[in-house]
DNA sequence: CTCCTTTAGATATCTAGACGAGTGGGTGAG
DNA sequence: CTCACCCACTCGTCTAGATATCTAAAGGAG
């Protein structure tokens, strides 16, 4: 009797104008984040909740969908509801793309990855020239045609961002940068080395819900936002030299950016 | 005949492995995204659906919250489910806390929106002492009780953002700082008065889907992620003398950066 | 010891129906 | 003509099942 699985949850009120369902809700992701679940930690089962709060089961699965679409929750067929863990998050420097980390050889995301103690892994590389939409050509100033480096990243086997760098052909085709492997320093070196001495970048970024294309090429949660990013490079003469189009996985990722005041 | 509400959706195989809700959900999305239904426009009924398909009404109103999920469809109740228009986003430049705009007089927010013709409100100021979290002091690098600022930000009536600022007491107490309206310039303008000179910020960015009080205060649709942005302000001194919390509706904001590639 | 089957318990999907409540149009009384 | 009321249509919530599928553990066959 001393602590059953719904010992520490309370009753609903059925004639509350807030609906049964929302209630069990409330108190679920109270108790969560009360810390009365912890991560990982499975919940009462579905017949265990009917029993508790007397209810049906659509009602309680009703409740179960809403957490699990802020994302507080996950299910398992046959198993069980389990409290999501919040998984480790990886910070990206404003500096990241400095002149000095890209002189070390190794590209940013292997570096980084390794001296957080993690296991990088670089997926789905794909080169090839395309067509593009009008928004990159736009954003490179060039023709329609251009060449397009696809290529998905996974720390511990875990899909976090999915990229596609755009490269105005007349700058990129031929050389090491059309190759499955940039070589050292990434395209960003390759570019250099090519005369074209970058100046700055420009990132856009905006969050929204995935497409389930996206659900599933990163292996997302239910509940979990992408973080869109859209970064053009230019070098000192002012010419776009390319676009960079990344969607990360919310939930893994926090941007840092410092601004000058002046 | 010509042009029955359904008539612009297929059928469902109820032996495919994919199940019967989804397959209409994913009709629905894909007649969405070709613009079959356009924004704003109602979608057929449960009952129409029903009908069409040959299911029970539970499923049906199983796609439609899939769809509601990810925030393509919204439903009134008593007339319809609608095909969500997407508001005009707000751009936030890097260069928007530049000393140049600060001296023009108004806040950036103010000034901004009339320049992009939207008519722009300040909501819920309230002005207080308090004690913060552990987080906020450990980044204003100092004792746990501040002078906190929150208010609310709408544009043409709705609500975009909500935003926490939090200032040392020995700096901002008994200034107009902690009065609620900050005169001229805003609070960074003050701060400079005072003899904090701004050197530069520290922006950390996440994003989440909102917790129910964030979805309340931002009317937030469901589907709907949030931006958390958090700005911490460096005196040339290297003092930090304010963090602000802001926590924006992701699907009216673009932020943009500028990065130096050295 | 390995592999297969069984079984219990869990979630996933679906059906059929009931009642509630908001919306908006039509209609009849005044 | 106006307005109150009714009614059809809509989504919201809840019940009470049925069937399917998945998981994990136990037990038996080889």
């Amino acid at each position: 009797m001393a602590s059953l699985p719904t010992g520490r949850l309370g009753e609903v009120d059925p004639t509350s104008d807030r609906a049964v369902f929302r209630q069990i809700a409330d108190q679920l992701r109270e108790a969560i984040e009360r810390g009365r679940f912890s991560e990982g930690e499975k919940l009462p089962s579905e017949a265990e909740l009917v029993e508790h709060y007397g209810v049906s089961r659509m009602t309680v699965r009703n409740s179960f969908s809403i957490l699990q679409g802020e994302g507080l929750v996950h299910a398992e067929h046959g198993k069980g509801v389990f409290v999501r863990p919040r998984p480790p998050v990886r910070r990206l420097a404003s500096d990241r793309f400095a002149r000095r980390h890209r002189e070390q050889g190794k590209s940013a995301f292997l570096v980084e990855a390794d001296a957080a103690g993690s296991h990088p892994q670089v997926d789905g590389l794909e080169v090839k020239e395309e067509k593009t939409s009008q928004d990159i050509s736009t954003r490179l100033g060039s023709a329609r045609k251009v060449l397009a480096r696809r290529r998905r990243y996974l720390l511990d086997g875990r899909p976090v961002e999915f990229a596609t760098s755009y490269l105005p052909l007349d700058i990129a085709r031929g050389t090491q940068i059309a190759e499955p492997n940039p070589g050292p320093g990434g395209i960003y070196a390759r570019l250099e080395e090519l005369g074209h001495r970058l100046d700055h970048f420009d990132e856009e970024i905006r969050a929204r819900m995935p497409s389930p294309a996206e659900v599933k090429t990163l292996r997302l949660a239910p509940g979990v936002p992408v973080i869109h990013l859209i970064r053009t490079a230019y070098d000192t003469e002012g010419r776009a030299v390319e676009v960079c189009d990344t969607v990360m996985a919310a939930d893994a990722y926090v941007l840092s950016y410092q601004l000058p005041a002046n």
